[in-house]
Formats: C-alpha cells, structure tokens, sequence
DNA sequence: ATATTTGTGATAGTAAAACTATTATTAATA
DNA sequence: TATTAATAATAGTTTTACTATCACAAATAT
C-alpha cells in the first residue's frame, strides 16, 4: 500500500535552516512539541529545549532564529495539516452543509492519521495552538511578517471554509469573519470548558465530552447563522 | 454637579500594594498604559516603565510582582470599567434588543467618558486588551489565577451579557458561548480589518470605519443567531 | 583515496532582562 | 519633635537570549 506523504509548507524565512531536511531538525520540533506543552511557551527555552533532547543550544539555534519562530513555524505547520486533514475528509462530499459539519468535526477533534510524521504529537500541538496561537497573530511585528507570508497558511484555511458558507448560503454577509470566527471557537471553547466554565456552557444533562459539547455547540451556531 | 467616581474592583491578590492608593501608583498605571501601547508587551519591562516615568526599578516592584502581574490587572480593570459603561447606558431600557445593540456598540466603541481617571488612557488600554488579553487567560497558571479570582470581571461582563440574550430568547442553548464570542469578536475583528484583512470581510462598497464596520457585523451576527 | 564541505557538539562568552537587598532621604502622622 | 512609611538611589544576583569559535565526524566531490 503506498504510504501517503504529506508536504507542509511552511514559509521559507520562518526558519534559518530547513527543519524537514535533517534528523536534528525533526528532533527539535519533536522535542519543543513535548517541552511547550508540558511547562508552557513563557517557561519554554533553547537551553531547556537542548537539554531535553541531549543537544546543544547553539545547535537548535542553527535552525530557529529565537523561540517564537519556532513557535510561528509549529502553528502554521498546525494549520496546514488541519487543511489537508480537511480537505481529505470532504471529497468527493456534494452537500455543502455536510462538508462544513464534518470540517467543524475535523477542527474540534483533532483525529490522529496514518499521514502524521512521527516527529509529530498532533494532540500536544493541538493544546500548543490553543494557548499560544494568539502570541503568532497578535504583535506588534504582524505587519512585517504578514508581508513575509508568516500566515498564509490559516489565511488558505478561512478561504477554504468561508467558500464552503457561500456554498450553504451565497448571500451570507461575512463569510470570512466567521470562518475565523468557527476556527477560533473550535479552539477557546474546549479550553474554557476545561478551565474557565464560566465563559461557556455545559451540558449537564447529558455525557458528552468537552470536545463533543463543542462540536454540537458549533453546529448549533452555523446552522442558525448561515 | 456631582463628580461620578468609578470605583473598579480588581482582585487584591493581583498587586502587592494597591495603586489606586498613591499618586505613584496611578503613575505607573497611567506610565504603563502609555508605554505597553508604545512598544508592545514583549519588549515592556520594568526598567523601561520607570525610567520613561522617572522613577525606579524598585518602586514599580513594590506595587505588582511582575509585568505578568500589571497587564492582568490592567485587563481586569478595562472589564470592570466596560462593565460599567455598559451598565450605564442601558439603564432604564427596556427592550431587550435595544439593551443588546447599546452594549455591542460600547464594547466597540470604547467611548471616553467623564468617569474615566485622568491616569487611564482608556483608548491605548484597549489595545493593549486587543493585544494581548489572551496572554491573561491561556497560560499554565489559568488554574491557580481562577481561584484566586483573577478572572472574575471578564466573568461578569460574560453574565450581564448572557443575560440580555435570554432576554431576547430565553430558549437559547448556549448564552454565555455566544455572550464571550460576542466580546471576542468586538476585540479581535477591528484589529483583522487593520493587520489581517484576508480573515474578514471588508465592505469596500461603503465608506464605514473599521469600528462601525465591526459594529456592523456583530449585530447581524447576533440578530441572526440569537 | 583524498580533499572539501557540511552538520553537529563542546565550550565560552556577552548583553540584557528579571528580579532582590540595602541604605539614604523625604513626607506623613503621632 | 519623634516615629513611621514611602520612595529614590545604588548595587548587586540570577537567568535568559543570543553569538562566536573551534574541533570533530560524516557525507560528498574530485
């Protein structure tokens, strides 16, 4: 059976030198994967980060200018892979309100494939964009690095999603924004279960995971807005 | 004519001694506000923040234990105070879906009032909300920070608000979802429409500032969902 | 087979950031 | 006038973020 191989682009200046192209380069996103999401982004270092993972400091800054683009490159890596994931799971699929359901599904549950590197823990890279996503898109460098493309990776994703509203409701007044918008509840809202149930609510009634809670949340929401 | 004088409840574990007590305490809210807006969070320190107010390291150590510490506090007081506003001018209204358009446009808005202190410039304040109020509530520490109750006026902004949407329907399943999406998008969509146009919807057909836009965009947002 | 390039490890170092501690001085209060 | 509290000034320590250099091993070119 041939194996499916899956390119992420990630915008070339992200990096110093390519990650993909070397078994030091796998290791680092491999091992700053684990380290992010076990002490978190601030507590996160080259130094600790080399130790993990017996190398050098001076090493992994062969390939990361500094930390947050690492973190930069992981989470258009995130967002790249969720868009193949996506368009995987809707071919072939005619009904545009069955497409936008199963892209909900596919962003909220964050399935493992048989197409995901090693190097890669989708799950701890999932909890990563979570809390860290925000720190990529808002800073005061946004306007300089949007020109350097450090974010088409989640702009082809919008894209994709906000043409699948049209397809449901061409009229639709803002397909853009709230295709950010289901991207952005599908990451908060399970987080705010978890930790700030306030600013969400929880079934009580019935069983359901967080991550289910979620889905049937968002399906709710697009059903009624579109 | 009677002063109003706005008291704004922020979690006292939050600072070491209460700026509100003393002129050098407003300084540095009013020092830090200016600066944080200037430069960012990430390149915003101490040294940095007394020595553009003409003070020292040491002093602004004595009032809050880390930048980490003044940000959340100053998010906390920007939700305090918006509550606050909004509370104000929905007074005496009845209508439901009125009381809803009253408080979108002062989310978005962030009008000045005269109740506002002399030392918060509350229009750079809410950028540096735009900015970085993520970096208060997804972090490692979410858990400790809750039950301290760090969190507690963004909690009661997301209540008023959920609410008011039971108002209009009080068959809606997911009140305080939507109440925080609503608060989220009046941050985030006018910071898109200036840095990452490309993941939301510009009206190019009419001359509307990016605000009004926003403002635009989440009543039909709401009017629809709710 | 040998020379050369390339990637990595090891070590060492600098500059700035993030704090802490001490003492002197000034202002408020008893 | 004595006492206390608040702040400024100074001087430190530790950690982070990053740079530079050199040696060695593996891959590649000739």
């Amino acid at each position: 059976m041939p194996q499916i191989h899956v390119t992420i682009d990630v915008c070339t200046s992200i990096y110093l030198r390519n990650p993909l192209d070397t078994t030091l380069g796998k290791n680092i996103l491999k091992h700053a994967i684990i380290l992010m999401d076990q002490i978190g982004f601030d507590e996160f270092n080259f130094k600790k980060l080399a130790s993990e993972m017996g190398s050098t400091e001076a090493s992994v800054y062969r390939y990361f200018e500094n930390k947050y683009k690492l973190l930069t490159y992981l989470v258009a890596w995130y967002w790249d892979y969720m868009h193949f994931l996506i368009l995987l799971d809707i071919r072939n699929i005619e009904d545009p309100k069955r497409k936008m359901n199963i892209a909900i599904e596919t962003l909220v549950l964050v399935r493992d494939n048989t197409a995901t590197p090693e190097y890669i823990n989708i799950s701890k890279l999932h909890t990563i964009v979570v809390e860290n996503a925000s720190k990529v898109y808002h800073n005061k460098l946004v306007d300089t690095l949007k020109k350097e493309g450090y974010y088409i990776n989640l702009q082809k994703l919008v894209n994709t999603i906000s043409a699948n509203i049209l397809e449901i409701n061409s009229e639709f007044k803002y397909p853009k924004a709230i295709a950010t918008n289901i991207i952005e509840l599908s990451l908060n809202n399970e987080y705010y279960i978890e930790h700030l149930p306030g600013l969400t609510d929880q079934d009580t009634t019935t069983h359901l995971s967080p991550r289910k809670q979620t889905i049937e949340m968002i399906k709710y929401y697009v059903d009624r807005i579109i």
